[in-house]
DNA sequence: TCCGCAAAAGAGAGCGATTGCATTGTCGGC
DNA sequence: GCCGACAATGCAATCGCTCTCTTTTGCGGA
């Protein structure tokens, strides 16, 4: 005798044992104050009394507001996305908002059909990081769904966009050196768009001015700590030791770091070091890291806002909002 | 004039171009191999035609299965259970099933909140971290979802539990450093079930052979590098110096690592370091970091397995899964 | 030529909410 | 005492699919 299999309280359970209609529960949950005082006190216990927890996957269906975004970022770990993404799921969250994490890696492939997964889950909003394929762009478009490019300012974002120049960063990177003094840089560049523009920022800059042009190494995406050792011996091989190594992200930095330490060097004094997007490590660091901050947090919120004010298949209110940066000098640099 | 809102195809429109009923089309999405090769084939093309993308909130509601599970992990950053969500959100993604991430902090509340988003989402699996409070307790054990504890091995287990004995860690920590001929250990201790486990189990097997108690210092979640300047302030101060520091994550002993260089400090001659998770900069930091190894990768293929194998409302086939652990001993103890 | 069977396709009843519209109840003003 | 206004609630169609049960089709064997 193995005990009934009890099936999930509905609304109509929750209705019949508060003699009421199923319409009159579907309201007191959406909107509690239409409905009477005492009327309330008896669906609510109701509710509780029967452990009714609503079917979201039917009110979804009935409204066509699933109340669910797709946030899709590359990887997870050494992300210079974290901020953004911490604060996006727990504000989210506490909005009753559910969030669906993809992890597109560097794969279009990948990508599209994450895309896909979203829309078939008819998300409110798509937060996106990464390059926009013509097969995204196609299924985006069509969708009632907020198409949002996050940490970066595209030209003609297909909704809109939140972040910041690139260009300009690796721009102010570049003036900032100068600033100090530093005459041998060495850049770091992960694939990737947004890493890319900061590189040649930075490139354009150095040169416009007459230097030579600085020497160069590529990782592959994420920038991490665990690329450190592998820069760092490519870096003492050079003909001239550069004196400034610029990081596609703090956790690179902060590998470089490390390595010239054990190799004896001092920073800033033998070698320089910069970091990118200011985690919470740059500060922490011995020595403490010179970044660039970017409000991560707060281009979480800035599409949040962009999503509460959204109105499905409408363009939304601005296609860009700038966020900035700031280019933190700390010990390192 | 502005275009018409075209509303989004449907089942319908599909069936419709493809002269067939909307119950083949389904059939074809689902399990294409029972329609006949034509009708797949015009069908399909109807499909491509119509920019046709399947509604999951009615697929789901109609087949009460949602084909979405629930991580619910306290942080992000500097988390151990990266690369169990890496993992779980790539191999999850690739088999179609959508993952909805929701971050739990330290509060009951928000993950009583999460626990109740994810029921109303009717997801297939609740994959989680952390205790379960007798309100979870409740709601979970009435739900058909299958209830995953990981990183854990709780006694009495409400789904199942794929993880290993923090208790049997924290004492193999102990018999390493004893054999080690280390003498003054000091322990840091974050919040929480699993590492008070560890903790009770360093402590019980250090003391059970003669040895003084260890010194002990505590940090918030999560166990982050941002702790070690306080953590190495209070070692400093100790009346006896430890020769050698417990640390509950990577990334706090990187930190303390970091801060007893920079304080001219030789690790580990002067003062040794031990991690634990085994995370990618442990093999990578200089000196290199012993740790414990746990396979947060196989921790999410177990928990990916069960889920496969689930049938609603049934018990797991197996309520304990063990992956172990191994304790790698490298250059900082 | 006809029958039996398996394979393929269709019909239609749900799944559990939401929501526009209709209905009922209450109350104040005249 | 009646009417209009408004608040509170109910009715029932609808959302887009799945899936069981039937019906149709195609084909080989007698």
């Amino acid at each position: 005798m193995s005990a009934p299999i009890e099936k999930t309280p509905t609304l109509d359970d929750v209705a019949l044992m508060a003699g009421v209609s199923t319409a009159t529960v579907s309201r007191f949950i959406n909107n509690p104050e239409v409905v009477a005082k005492g009327t309330a006190e008896r669906i609510s216990s109701a509710i509780a009394a029967t452990g009714y927890i609503p079917n979201l996957l039917a009110g979804g269906l009935a409204s066509s507001k699933s109340k669910m975004v797709a946030v899709l970022i590359p990887y997870l770990t050494d992300s210079i996305f974290n901020d953004t993404i911490q604060t996006m799921v727990e504000e989210l969250s506490a909005a009753g908002t559910t969030v669906m994490l993809g992890l597109t890696g560097v794969s279009e492939k990948r990508t599209e059909d994450l895309i896909r997964a979203a829309l078939s889950r008819r998300v409110d909003a798509i937060i996106f990081t990464g390059p926009v394929t013509p097969q995204v762009d196609a299924m985006v478009r069509r969708s009632p769904a907020l198409f949002i490019q996050v940490w970066d300012l595209p030209e003609d974002p297909i909704g809109m966009a939140v972040g910041f120049s690139h260009h300009a960063a690796g721009r102010d990177i570049a003036r900032f050196l100068m600033s100090r003094g530093y005459r041998r840089p060495h850049v770091v560049t992960a694939e990737g768009a947004r890493a890319n523009m900061r590189r040649a920022g930075f490139v354009e800059e150095w040169q416009s001015t007459g230097h030579e042009p600085p020497s160069e190494s590529t990782v592959k995406v994420p920038s991490s700590f665990g690329h450190a050792r592998r820069i760092f011996a490519e870096i003492r091989r050079l003909p001239e030791t550069p004196d400034v190594v610029v990081c596609g992200s703090d956790y690179l930095a902060q590998g470089v770091i490390v390595e010239a330490l054990a190799a004896g060097l001092r920073v800033p004094e033998d070698i320089a070091v910069v970091g990118f997007g200011n985690s919470s490590i740059a500060g922490e660091m011995r020595p403490t890291i010179t970044s660039v901050e970017v409000d991560g947090a707060r281009i979480a919120r800035e599409a949040i806002a962009a999503i509460r004010k959204h109105r499905p298949h409408q363009p939304p209110a601005e296609r860009w909002v700038d966020v900035g940066f700031r280019l933190v000098a700390r010990e390192s640099a």
